[in-house]
DNA sequence: GCAAATTAATGATTTATTCAAG
DNA sequence: CTTGAATAAATCATTAATTTGC
């Protein structure tokens, strides 16, 4: 009986270690070319294929985003049964809001944003059919809509609804708000440097 | 420009994927409530205000069921036109059609492997490296086929799929199938508990 | 201790989306 | 509108961990 070979690649410590120091560094997306380079350097410490480092990193960025969006959806349902709690508590409050926007627009809402109240007035319309100082009671149903009715919806519906591929970047640390990074780190010299899990885009279940 | 403030908001990544996570959970409409504490939690990733969240959810929604709407029809539509050209004696052609359909993913990679067989899918770009930010004109295509000369993958029968030009580095140690070498590691005191992935920080190949 | 049985990880494939050219 | 490239998501399949009864 030889080795038996084992119908897949089977990473060596070495290789492991490797791999993920370079995803650590941030490669997500090697091209031919990384790879290439790449398989050259961990055949040093075992038998491997480009495409093992292909697959490695497809499934290790896969998983990865899986483990975020998990977390992320736990911390949802947390903080939505939190939100239901509130909310029944504050049932009256929203009610006052909305009697309140009827007259005021979107002020209450308004001002809740962020503090950052410097804003002038921001053309509000909810629903596109409401004219911003109208005020007319037309839209009540509307704003209660918007107010309090309606939440806690279910999760029913089929939504996808893709972002944008910012996932092929490697987001640094502290991601300014409009940029797509979008640089490919070198190989080997990895200078790790930690950096910030990466955005994904969230699909159906 | 420096900071060159856009004129509206940019999410970030995070914040893409938190609100994505959100809808995902369920949210269409928050109220004020809602959305003032969305915000608060977002504007750790970035600069945001309260009218971003509740104009997103807006958007998001109505694209969302628009994108629906049309996915419906044209299902519909395909529906109905399969059913009336069967019922017209035009089966053969559809039928033709849809066999090519299926072909094209088998015989596709048969055709292509005229000394490139596309396997299912795997970087076939050569890229070096990408023009970091080059914004104009873009990677127009550095696409370069990767070829490998190399089988169908058939599942199940096809163990060994041999060198795909990932690089023809058959590298050729005959190490054993999924032993580990373990040949002089340095650090590590890697027992027969190899360790798995998190651990393994600072690392110098 | 130690295998058979069971479960968890993860390598490898396939399928579906998305975006951009044609 | 169609198509192809790219790739994310879903799935399959095998190996490693682990549990369990002895």
């Amino acid at each position: 009986m030889s080795p038996a070979a084992s119908s897949r690649w089977c990473p060596t410590p070495e290789q492991l270690m490797i791999l993920e120091e370079m995803y650590r560094s941030g490669i997500r997306t090697p091209n031919a070319s990384q790879i290439q380079k790449i398989t050259t350097h961990l055949s040093f410490y075992g038998k491997i294929e480009g495409k093992n480092v292909f697959y490695w990193f497809q499934n290790h960025k896969a998983r990865d985003r899986q483990k975020l969006r998990r977390k992320l959806s736990r911390q949802l349902q947390l903080q939505h049964q939190q939100q239901q709690q509130q909310q029944q508590q504050q049932q009256q409050q929203l009610y006052y809001y909305q009697l309140n926007q009827q007259n005021h627009q979107f002020q209450g809402y308004l001002d809740y944003s962020t503090g950052s109240s410097t804003l002038p007035q921001f053309p509000y319309d909810i629903s596109n059919s409401y004219l911003p100082q109208g005020g007319g009671g037309v839209t009540s149903t509307q704003v209660m809509n918007y107010t309090w009715k309606e939440d806690i919806p279910q999760r029913l519906e089929m939504e996808k609804m893709y972002g944008h591929d910012w996932m092929m970047m490697e987001t640094g640390p502290s991601s300014p708000p409009c940029t797509r990074p979008l640089q490919t780190l070198e190989l080997f010299p990895i200078t790790a440097t930690n950096l910030k899990e990466e955005g994904t885009t969230s699909k159906q279940f």
